[in-house]
DNA sequence: ATAATAGTGTCTATCAGACACTATGCC
DNA sequence: GGCATAGTGTCTGATAGACACTATTAT
């Protein structure tokens, strides 16, 4: 509901001394690099957590949705283009709200995850605050600041499902990319390897899940023979899906 | 992230003077009841939309999560004994957050989905707002306060997605139930008709989705040969899925 | 030539849809 | 017997996994 309606109040409880609770977003942005999942983080210049990694993130200001203020901080950190940023759609990954993720006061936050092609390191905004990929798989990023680990994991842990019955895997691709860097985002993303030819044709016929880029330009990811560009289809999903193998929806 | 982290923040905005944000769940409560899907609508007893029906929910207060708010306030709503409602899982289903979805005010919601099997008529709390099951199929239930309209339909959405790769349909079923029972309720949240003999060897042949009840004790549904007795499996969720027909998502 | 990647074709086991048929209860 | 629901068996078309084979590039 939202704020009053009287008579649910059932005890001990005033609608009226409702305590102010601050909200923010964060971010789980993954990137395919190098055949190595990566996940954007910031380290933190103050406590608590100085010196940690965190997700990036921010305050949703008074007058901007979660989703305006996902936006605009991923345009801060990544220091991607306004346009570059328009084309990218956070989703909403869920709401954490345990009432002491913030030692100091109630936060409650909306976190977002995003997808992008493998791009320069980012700009870390053009000020102090160091933002970096970090790979996702090592254990390299230690304790995450806040209940943020548990945040990437739902994250991770989304993203991975969502290949399976949505087109999403194309967000991790350049506009314009091969069968080949499409299967390699599936593979990065499970931690399995995929049979080329039935990928291939799971793909091709998956109607608007990928087109053909018209001109026959081809390009090539090294020795080998060159390989044919497609871009994004119109599809949103998969239907039916392309699922994971070893049936297990991964642990 | 969570608040401050210094060097982060960009122009015209201090983090010290955030607004503060009220809270709140909103409860999407599903039911099968006489083969139609209904969901549990309160009365509203004040401005604004005084005598509009809306989701029932309330605030978070200030020592709990927004998944224990969810699950006291369904407990209020519903009238349900505490250990049925500990048994229940609200889901969250997403967090509303438009600047302008209560018009006196910044609030944010935190909307959860839960499932129940055919109940009494809700106790209203004991008070003296209205609570009652309505039809979700028809137009029965008008305009809805607030966005809970667009909360309502999210998550019939997520709902109906969810029979697909989950085992969530038990949840609209007693302890034990018939697999005609389940099955009535695929083909009430989807709105199809399924072919019997394939859903049962599909439903029978999930590892985990249903499991015998021992004693061959049976049960009618009127007349008819009785059938036999299932309770929930240990698995939650499905592989490979059982898809819905027509291979559209649903629009 | 060899390595490396792109792309094609085919066989087969599995599974879902369709549907005929039997079983057991009530009237 | 007639009807209604429960439950079994079988055929078939679609599909995914496995894998052999060809094609085109760089070195």
């Amino acid at each position: 509901m939202s704020p009053d309606r009287p008579p649910r109040v059932p005890d001990d409880y005033d609608p009226a001394d409702f305590v102010p609770f601050a909200v923010t977003v964060d971010l789980a942005v993954f990137t395919v690099r190098e055949g190595h999942l990566h996940v954007l983080l910031v380290e933190r210049g103050e406590e608590p957590y100085r010196g940690h990694w965190a997700l990036p993130g921010g305050f949703v200001r008074p007058r901007e949705s979660a989703g305006q203020a996902a936006r605009r901080e991923l345009a801060e950190e990544t220091g991607l283009s306004p346009d570059t940023v328009a084309g990218l759609r956070p989703e909403q990954l869920r709401t954490y709200s345990d009432p002491d993720r913030d030692p100091r006061m109630r936060v409650v936050s909306v976190a977002y995850t995003a997808l992008l092609p493998d791009l320069p390191e980012p700009r870390g905004g053009g000020d102090a605050a160091q933002a970096r990929w970090t790979r996702h798989d090592t254990g390299e990023l230690g304790r995450l600041a806040f209940d943020h680990g548990r945040i990437l994991a739902d994250g991770r842990r989304r993203i991975g499902a969502k290949l399976e019955y949505t087109c999403l895997a194309t967000a991790f691709c350049p506009p314009e990319f091969t069968l080949g860097e499409l299967q390699q985002v599936y593979e990065t993303v499970w931690g399995v390897t995929l049979d080329r030819p039935n990928f291939r044709r799971k793909v091709l016929t998956s109607p608007g899940f990928v087109e053909p880029v018209e001109g026959p330009p081809r390009r090539t990811g090294g020795r080998g023979k060159p390989a044919a560009l497609y871009r994004a289809g119109t599809a949103t999903a998969l239907h039916p899906p392309l699922l994971r193998p070893e049936g297990r929806p991964t642990p």
